[in-house]
RNA sequence: GCCCAGAUGGCGGAAUUGGUAGACGCGCUACGUUCAGGUCGUAGUGUCCUUAUGGACGUGGAGGUUCGAGUCCUCUUCUGGGCACCA
């Protein structure tokens, strides 16, 4: 018998026992019968080539609940793939000359062979990459049937230009005003865009999202926030005098504050409002103005400096209520194209951009809300009335004055007022906005999926006929040019019209990556069964990182309403993802040498002293705990990790310590304690080979009760901790469960019978952490088949509560004594008990008792 | 500026409905095993006072509710994340 456990040798034999057997196939829904099904799903992986540790965490996080689930009769699906098309491909053609389809296979291969070692429970019958032609095809035939209903859209627009990766962003993709991949400055460019009409969904997209109650509250907040509705009027004001010809009517505007009319001192319209450019045209001093306007950028410390910057353009509107009020008409830096109708009326007193405006140019600042909160309304303005002795906008709270027919109201009220008189008036009406902008979805590169239209001069714009699909990428492409390798080729686009037959041209354009994500959960589900689908749907378990927060699972989201509004999936809620968790990262310390170069954790070593470079000696300065990256090269590699400790060693460790939503820091410490454990529960196992055959009937002694209650408590603790994503805590319980059974070795033979039915439990409890581990030691304990067929342990119920129980008794809310009682002990008995109790006695002897409280099963306490 | 989440030993973190704070792991200390290192085993490890027994204090800070508060309420400080000239 060995005395040691070696991963190496047993973690492949057990992998190939599970592929004999088709372990973790999931069944068709007629096989499945009652049972009830559970999709697990884990945001599948970009095949960049290599697999990191923040995989490792991601996968074992979904492993643990897909092997629970299984365990506990579920009808399981665990599918994984390749979310294969983008920029790095094209990266590497550009720098290494291989075709990026090439490179993208090979790194598929390469990482479907480190994520086998994992041990992951996975179905790979239904794996496929997103550069597959089937799935793009069916991609592509999504888009036309989208284009059918209106959901798609074309039009010419300002729209966010990567100059780095020479290709268009969407909002969602422009982080600080830098592309969310290159991190180059986006730039404002004027094209013709493909755009997914995900406004259409704007309203239900934010209704659902507050009812999905298993998906963190921070997710559901943040795509609140980008969906960002707000109520408001959208009203015209009408021209005074001279009238622009092209907007005749007035001046369309939108705001949330109707109730601040009667404090209305100008109209702002936006430097890119179709009037401003129109008047630019012959104003030289306005188009040198919008100019001054462009330059500003779209940085955060560019906008927080930025000053107010108005052009009068002489034009006059008049106020809707008052009679012979006539304001101003500017043109505002402040005042964005792309939020309402790109204008509005300013009310200084009570919006500070509107005030720090009004100060500048010396406009009219009338208050027209009187604060009700007490530190506001003792304030200088609320006595004299004045605007002038104002020192910043008042936006809070309060009751509308000097307004006419809304003085007195409050605000939600005055709201609702003024707005219905404008209805009555005929100038506009009550509108909801939304933050929220259609999806631009085109990209000018190679590596995506075609957008399968073709232009032709006479027909327009013609959908490629669906007996034409896939749109396939041609092989023979070069990257030898910047811009996009489609628009080089000498013959690609080039196509007959499908309606005239005439000369016409492909687009070529692809789309947004972001596309083949949003729907390929469905895909796992069924290749093309509209049952099957609607059978696995919604996916039950959806895990991954907190980054794709608002923009991978917005467009999931939008993606399935698509499909369902379509008639491509039975999903009437439209939601995709039931329940969603985001783990943390894994992260690791940083070192630096005294020259200021990065280092490796493998290039460093730890002395009595301080931290050293290895060879050279030079000390190294150990720098902030960060998130695994290449350029501070704190990495650690989870193949080295896999084949010094094994694959189960790995798992458990980014398991461990930290619960899963946060960060856990990878130590090389921890990563050994890890591996003795492995060791400890393995020699748990390995002491009971021998006796395998006890029998049945667990050992009646208080000591194999005890050990009995603590294995059955176990895992019942283990279950809930799973359920509840809190394996850290599952894994707290089961070192207590090995500790105790690892004591039980000294109980002698009296013991046997319930060490030997805690083992058989502890095989199964582990086998969603340690699947390889928990094989091995079930073989050990001659298990039947395999463990993780295994059927999750059941729990005797009458085990898990103690018959008798210790209660602390406190004095004065002081922890003073211990009693043992029994269970069902009454609240007199207890009593009794507790104040006969003699370590008490000093404490009351003597004094008056004034009242004593007791909680069967938790505390005593005596008042004095 | 707005929104959200956090703050507990040397470190990561436990703690059902308010009911023995510090489970479990890492680290550290001592002892044993070992030629030695590692492994393994045993005991200890919040702070302070105390020979011990025992006691006082203790969950970012200040108040409050309660027989009893890490947990509930009010105010406040700090940290992390998200959004941001959104009318």
């Amino acid at each position: 018998m060995a005395s040691r456990y070696d991963p190496q040798a047993a973690e492949p034999k057990w992998r190939e026992a599970w592929a004999q057997a088709d372990l973790f196939k999931a069944s068709t829904p007629a096989d499945a019968g009652d049972m009830p099904k559970a999709y697990v799903l884990e945001m599948f992986p970009y095949p960049s080539g290599r697999l990191h540790m923040g995989h490792v965490r991601n996968y074992a996080m979904g492993d643990v609940v897909a092997r629970h689930k299984k365990a506990k009769g579920y009808n399981v699906l665990h599918p994984m793939g390749w979310d294969a098309f983008g920029m790095p491909a094209e990266n590497a053609a550009m720098e290494k000359g291989v075709h990026p389809g090439e490179w993208t296979y090979q790194n598929i291969a390469a990482m479907k062979s480190q994520f086998e070692k994992l041990g992951l429970s996975l179905d790979w019958s239904r794996e496929f990459a997103t550069c597959d032609p089937d799935y793009y095809g069916e991609q592509q035939r999504l888009f036309l049937k989208f284009m059918d209903q209106g959901l798609v859209y074309q039009k010419k627009a300002k729209v966010n230009w990567d100059p780095v990766d020479n290709t268009v962003l969407a909002n969602e993709q422009v982080i600080d005003g830098k592309g969310w991949r290159s991190g180059a400055p986006v730039e404002q460019r004027e094209l013709v865009q493909w755009f997914f009409r995900i406004t259409h969904y704007a309203e239900d997209l934010l209704d659902q999202v507050q009812k999905l109650e298993r998906w963190p509250e921070k997710v559901r907040t943040m795509q609140a926030n980008w969906i960002g509705r707000s109520e408001g009027l959208q009203m015209r004001f009408e021209w005074v005098g001279e009238k622009p010809t092209s907007h005749e009517s007035g001046v369309e505007i939108f705001t949330t504050r109707p109730d601040t009319l009667f404090g209305a001192s100008f109209v702002a319209l936006s430097p890119d409002h179709p009037l401003t450019i129109e008047m630019a045209e012959t104003n030289a001093e306005l188009d040198a103005f919008r100019a001054e306007c462009a330059k500003v950028g779209t940085s955060e410390a560019d906008i927080e400096k930025a000053p107010k910057m108005g052009f009068d353009t002489g034009l006059k509107v008049k106020h809707p209520f008052s009679d012979g009020v006539e304001l101003p008409v500017y043109i505002a830096n402040f005042v964005l194209m792309g939020y309402g109708t790109g204008a509005i009326f300013a009310c200084p007193a009570h919006d500070q951009r509107d005030f720090d405006f009004a100060r500048k140019y010396n406009l009219p600042i009338l208050p027209v809300v009187k604060p009700s909160d007490k530190d506001a309304a003792s304030a200088e303005w609320v006595s004299t009335g004045q605007g002038d002795d104002m020192d910043a906008a008042y936006t809070g709270p309060g009751s509308i004055m000097n307004s006419d027919f809304l003085d007195g109201r409050e605000i939600t009220e005055a709201k609702t007022l003024a707005i219905a008189k404008i209805e009555a008036m005929g100038l506009g009406s009550g509108t909801v906005n939304y933050r929220l902008r259609d999806w631009g979805v085109s990209r000018q590169r190679y590596w995506g999926c075609p957008i399968p239209v073709i232009h032709c001069d006479d027909c327009g714009i013609v959908p490629v006929p669906v007996k034409d699909l896939p749109v396939r990428l041609p092989d023979d492409v070069s990257f030898d040019k910047p811009g996009n390798p489609l628009d080089h080729h000498p013959t690609w686009k080039d196509v007959g019209c499908p309606e005239c037959g005439k000369a016409a041209r492909r687009e070529t354009d692809t789309l947004d990556t972001f596309n083949d994500s949003s729907w390929y959960f469905a895909r796992f589900a069924s290749v093309d069964d509209p049952e099957e689908r609607a059978y696995w749907l919604p996916v039950d378990q959806y895990v991954g990182g907190v980054e794709h927060a608002v923009l991978h699972l917005l467009y999931a989201r939008f993606f399935m309403r698509a499909m369902r509004d379509v008639g491509e999936v039975d999903l009437p809620s439209g939601e995709p993802f039931a329940g969603l968790f985001t783990q943390g990262m894994v992260t690791h310390e940083t070192y630096k040498s005294s020259d200021g170069r990065w280092l490796q954790p493998s290039e460093v070593e730890q002395r009595d002293d301080g931290w050293f470079e290895m060879g050279s000696g030079e000390p190294v300065s150990v720098g902030a705990i960060e998130k695994m990256s290449k350029s501070k090269k704190n990495t650690v590699d989870p193949d080295n990790i896999i084949a010094t400790f094994g694959a189960d060693t790995a798992r458990w460790f980014v398991l461990s310590d930290s619960p899963p939503e946060r960060d856990v820091e990878w130590t090389q410490s921890g990563a050994e304690g890890a591996g003795r454990f492995v060791q400890r529960v393995w020699g748990v196992f390995n002491a009971l080979a021998d006796h395998t055959n006890v029998g049945d009937t667990p050992g009646t002694t208080e000591a194999a009760t005890a050990l009995r209650r603590t294995s059955h408590k176990a895992v019942s603790a283990i279950d809930k901790a799973i359920e509840e994503f809190r394996f850290n805590s599952a894994i707290a319980t089961i070192h207590e469960w090995v500790s105790a059974l690892k004591k039980a070795e000294q109980g002698g033979d009296d013991l046997l019978s319930a060490r030997s039915e805690g083992a058989s439990m502890l095989a199964r409890c582990l086998t969603p952490f340690m699947p390889h581990l928990a094989e091995e030691c079930w073989d050990l304990i001659d298990g039947d088949g395999l463990c993780s067929a295994a059927a999750w342990p059941d729990v005797d119920a009458a085990l898990l509560v103690e018959d008798s129980v210790t209660l602390p008794i406190q004095v004065n809310g002081k922890r003073r004594a211990e009693i043992s009682v029994s269970k069902t002990a009454s609240k007199d008995e207890i009593e009794a008990i507790a104040m006969a109790e003699p370590a008490l006695q000093s404490f009351i002897d003597g004094k008056s008792i004034k009242k004593v409280i007791v909680v069967p099963g938790r505390i005593v306490n005596i008042v004095v």
